[in-house]
DNA sequence: GCTTATATACATTCGTGCATGTATGTAAAT
DNA sequence: ATTTACATACATGCACGAATGTATATAAGC
């Protein structure tokens, strides 16, 4: 009966898939590692083997929220940093479009946010859940404020909005729109919904044409 | 023993206080009626005769969430109906402050707000409270559509976003800066650090200067 | 290469502690 | 006298964690 340490693994994964499934059909709170166990087709014995408890099990899940968007985040800082000729802004919407299609092309990781978001109960014990999510959240509006300054060292940047607040505005923006998405999976087009009020948003603060001082145009 | 009608009221306003402040430190789930009745000076006998179960006291506490919003919309409305001078865009950003400030002044409404952002899971089961929020949420987002929409027949409306979209560009910048606030209460001062955010936004989608068909100048 | 010892990867069982809902008691208000 | 507004008591059912069982993979020894 003892299996092998690829088995291993693979029931490891079964359990965690598993976990997904339970969560969002209950809540983390109210999933119990029976149901978690035999919707992964095996017995609590195996959880907890694998798993102190029903929090470790949501840490892992959580450990594999953020990594993609940091990956997105250093692509976009590659190409900005390769090629000096492109606008900042409309590579920025770019980046935000491939990002949002990573939802709707891998469900797993939207059904992770989907249980991050809102099948969670943040109570004081959760503050370290909490402030991952802050600190996750703080470095995208520091990458959006450094391709948004970018783009006002170029005169490309209406002066309402200091890059700080544009970078703040847009990251509410994106995280309401996937939140909203979340909400009602079936009913919306994540992308198609959020990215015209993203490029829309872009436009604007930048400006179409460029300021006074410099003399670039914009491609459509 | 038997306590007067009066007396009975005020014991189910000190279940529904206590609730609030049982649902904030254990999440909603976690939250067991011994625990809000001990917390309310009676027994579970007590919040029993007042309430069918749990969910029905949370019932209780969302129908107070609500109530503010459509009220400060109501007096918006009024306000740019009787005084056709004024400058939409700038009434709306006063209108929101009203909205923030309140929060900040009444904690009782934050506290709410906090258990249905933060404190509670919301599986398939709790989808018509996801829905009445949605709802809420739209109606917010069409007060703010009429207004931005007033504005653009004025001419004060930068055409790169529909008033639609901006409508609901703003409806998440609130709402998101709310939900970071609720996140951190004690390090950020609500009103202060969304009122740039929201000003700024709507200075922007607003053109400062009036459409070179219309002539009129904005006030600070 | 085969045996053996040990660690591994689970399954099963058990005890315990809540949390819930209901049923009943009770004293005062009406 | 009856209803109201609770308190108390009871029964039930999970859910958890730990303890134990067990069969096999794996590595060490020869």
């Amino acid at each position: 009966m003892r299996r092998t340490k690829a088995e291993a693994e693979q029931t490891r994964e079964a359990v965690l898939a598993a976990a997904i499934d339970v969560f969002l059909e209950r809540g983390v709170t109210r999933a119990t590692l029976e149901q978690i166990a035999s919707a992964a087709g095996v017995t609590r014995g195996a959880v907890y083997w694998h798993f102190r408890d029903k929090q470790e099990i949501f840490a892992a899940l959580e450990r594999r929220a953020n990594m993609p968007n940091e990956e997105f985040g250093d692509r976009l800082k590659a190409r900005l940093a390769a090629h000096t000729d492109l606008d900042p802004l409309h590579e920025l919407a770019d980046a935000i479009r491939e990002g949002l299609q990573a939802f709707e092309t891998h469900p797993e990781r939207s059904r992770i946010l989907s249980i991050l978001w809102l099948r969670c109960e943040y109570s004081e014990d959760m503050l370290p859940v909490v402030t991952r999510q802050r600190e996750a959240d703080l470095a995208l509006q520091k990458l959006f404020e450094s391709v948004i300054a970018l783009a006002a060292t170029r005169g490309r940047l209406a002066a309402t909005l200091s890059p700080e607040l544009a970078a703040r505005a847009l990251l509410l923006l994106v995280n309401g729109s996937v939140l909203d998405w979340l909400r009602a999976p079936a009913q919306l087009e994540l992308t198609a919904t959020t990215m015209p009020l993203v490029a829309g948003f872009l436009e604007t603060i930048g400006t179409t044409k460029a300021q006074p001082s410099a003399g670039q145009a914009r491609g459509a």
